[in-house]
Order: structure tokens, then sequence, then C-alpha cells
DNA sequence: TCTATTCTAGAATAAGAATTCAAAAAAGAG
DNA sequence: CTCTTTTTTGAATTCTTATTCTAGAATAGA
């Protein structure tokens, strides 16, 4: 009947996701997103309505693919607090020295209260909330946890902490010093039986 | 011998950091900014150069006026950490519940490694860095700090929890969590004698 | 008071961005 | 094979933004 899309839509998301994600919403330009995609500029306002739609979509995506992806491959349930630690340590931990930042964070940032922006932003950060908390509780109940710590408090408090993490990153902290931070803060949280 | 300027430099400085920090370096239009300083474009243009001087001129500004004033009120060297506890809690207390946000973390995520943005961003860490260093040292030797706790590495986590805290207010998180979040996090570092 | 200088205002300019448009191309339905 | 529908493309358009220019106003010293 019509002619297909002859793009792969994953890889279109993923290259607009990483122009969003190192450049910002502002920042990146039609031209720029149609380098990062390889679609033209009237592929994408037709595929996508305009600027705001095609972000949206790659938002979308990071979330559920990027951020969810690495979630399960870090810290799925059977990995408790180390594989939270693990997650955390992963930020620091961007391939070849770049630091793209996360979307959730730089969005937050960039766009405060913006009402599209903030559906994902709250996505995201529901999404790694619940799984601080789930993961805390699940050690609370194996006695991983220190006892006298109150997973949802300290979930709220990983939540800051994640978000911190990825502001020092991009501001250029040393990594290095950042990972003791994430080793010292994970050792306080775990339970430690003198003997 | 010539005609002086007529505006108050620190009001003018303060509208234009007020828009930065409301709107982002890119999205704060000169419209906008002229707007907030009360100076016409080409004033800004003759006083400050370009935008850029605009922002480097506000950056500055906040860090020296905003961000120290507000160590000097909350976090004074006499106030130990319960100083350090109200500087934090006051992030949570913005005037008219506008969140504004930091400049340094705003700057931090939008600019990157932006060179002219690099040197104030890190300036603004640096200072709240030390601050968090000096009052944690302080503490061990008067022993208000927990005696297993390493200063500079609290003083990271600190810094982390400073910038997070930030982007979640930015993102509309609830602001009573994030002050239990920082009482408690408080509670931890002091030292507590059981009886 | 006059003059040199700098400030201010607001229009003009120029560059860059988002978005739209019209024509060419592709692919399946009949 | 042709027709229809939708995608693709690249140019055209419209908007916005940063920046510059020009004329007029203000000031302090000669």
């Amino acid at each position: 009947m019509s002619r297909p899309r002859s793009y792969n839509e994953s890889s279109v998301l993923k290259g607009a996701m990483h122009a969003f994600r190192r450049d910002g919403y502002q920042r990146a330009s039609i031209r720029d997103l149609e380098d990062a995609t390889g679609l033209k500029a009237g592929s994408i306002y037709n595929s996508f309505g305009d600027k705001a739609g095609l972000f949206d979509a790659a938002f979308e995506h990071y979330n559920q693919v990027v951020l969810g992806g690495r979630i399960e491959r870090f810290a799925p349930a059977t990995a408790g607090l180390a594989g939270l630690r693990d997650l955390f340590t992963s930020l620091m931990h961007e391939p070849n020295g770049e630091s793209h930042g996360c979307l959730i964070t730089n969005s937050a940032v960039e766009l405060g209260r913006n009402e599209d922006a903030y559906r994902h932003v709250h996505a995201g950060m529901d999404m790694l909330f619940k799984v601080f908390a789930e993961r805390l509780a699940a050690a609370r109940h194996d006695g991983s946890l220190r006892a006298d710590i109150d997973p949802l408090l300290a979930a709220m408090k990983l939540l800051a902490l994640y978000q911190g993490l990825l502001v020092l990153v991009r501001a250029g902290q040393d990594k290095p010093a950042l990972e003791r931070l994430v080793a010292a803060e994970f050792h306080e949280l775990e339970a430690h039986y003198d003997i």
C-alpha cells in the first residue's frame, strides 16, 4: 500500500538520545539531530511531529532501554546490595572518557517543571527509587542491611546521591574519588558483624 | 570627563543571575536579560562585551555573594555540624515556592566542560567542598563527629548529596521527604553516646 | 558654558534555528 | 504493470536570537 519507513526506529532513537544527552534539548539543533539520527529534517518532522516529539520518543527510549537495561544488568533482584553498588559504580565508567550524563538528571535541571519532560523525569526517578527501595527492603529481610536503617529513607538518599554523582561526573570531578565515596556509602549500609 | 554608568552593578548582576538560574544560559535570551537587569541590549554589550561576559560576571557574583553569603549565614565555623545541616535544609526553602536552583549545579549540567563556565563551576564546588571538609575536620577534633568517619570522604559525599538534592528540588520532589533525608544523614554523621 | 566622552535607546543587521513545502521515489494492492 | 499512498529529500520560509549601529542624552572637567 504505502511506502514503508526505511529507517530502524531503535537506532534513530539511540542517535537522538545521544545528541540530547550530550548537548541538552535546547542546544541540540535539528541539524545536529539529522547527523545523529541519519534522517533528514523532513523525515524527522514527518515521523515525530517536531523536535519536542523526537525528544519525547528519545526520552521514552532512554527510560525503557538504557535505564531499564542498566538496572537489569547491574542490579537484578538476585544481586542484592552489591548489585546496587555496581549500578552506582558504573556511573563513573562511561565508555571512552565521555560523560553524556543521564537524560533524567540533565532534563530535570535544564527543563525544570516543563510539562512534557516532567513526565519522563518523574518516571525515570520513580523507576530508580523503586529499585532502590525494593533492594533495600529485601536486604533488610535477609539481614544484609544494617538493622537500624529505614529502607525508604535510604532509598531516597540513594536517589539524591545518584543524581549528585551524575552532576559531579559531568563537572569533571575525579572519578576514583567518587568511586571511593560509593564504596564507603555502601559499606555504611551493610550489616557488619563484629566478631 | 566621561559620563558615569547610571546603573547599580550589583542589582544588574542580581537580575542577570536570577534569569540564568531560572532559565539556563541558553534559554535566557538577551530580551529576557534586558527585563531582568533593567538595561537595554546596547548597554549590556557595552558593559559586559557579550552574553557570555554577562554570564561570567553573574556567575562570579553568585559564587561570591550568594553562595558565600549562604555559607556565612548558615554554616559559620562556630556552628559546627548543625550549621552544615542548616545549610542543607535551606536548599529546600527557597522563597515563594520557586526553585531557581543553584547556578553551579545547573551550569555543570548544562555546559559540561565548557571552558568559561567550568572555571566558576569548579570554584563553587571547591568552596563547598572546603567548607564541608573544614567543618567535618573540626567536628572530628571536638568529638561531635563519629570517630570512624573520614572527614575528606564524608565531605565529598556531602558535595554529591548537595548537588543531588538540588536536582531533586528542581525536579519537584517532595520537600519534606528531602528534609527528612538531610536530618537522617546528619544524624548518621554525629557521634551519639549510648548511655 | 562648552566640549569631549561615554552612556542609553531602539532600530537595523545578520546568522542560525525550527518548520513547511513540493517534487521525486519506493513499495504493495489491484 | 500501473495506481495509490506514504516516505524521503532538499530547498524555501519564517522566526528567533545575538550583535552592531546610529542618533540623542548626560556628565565632568576645561
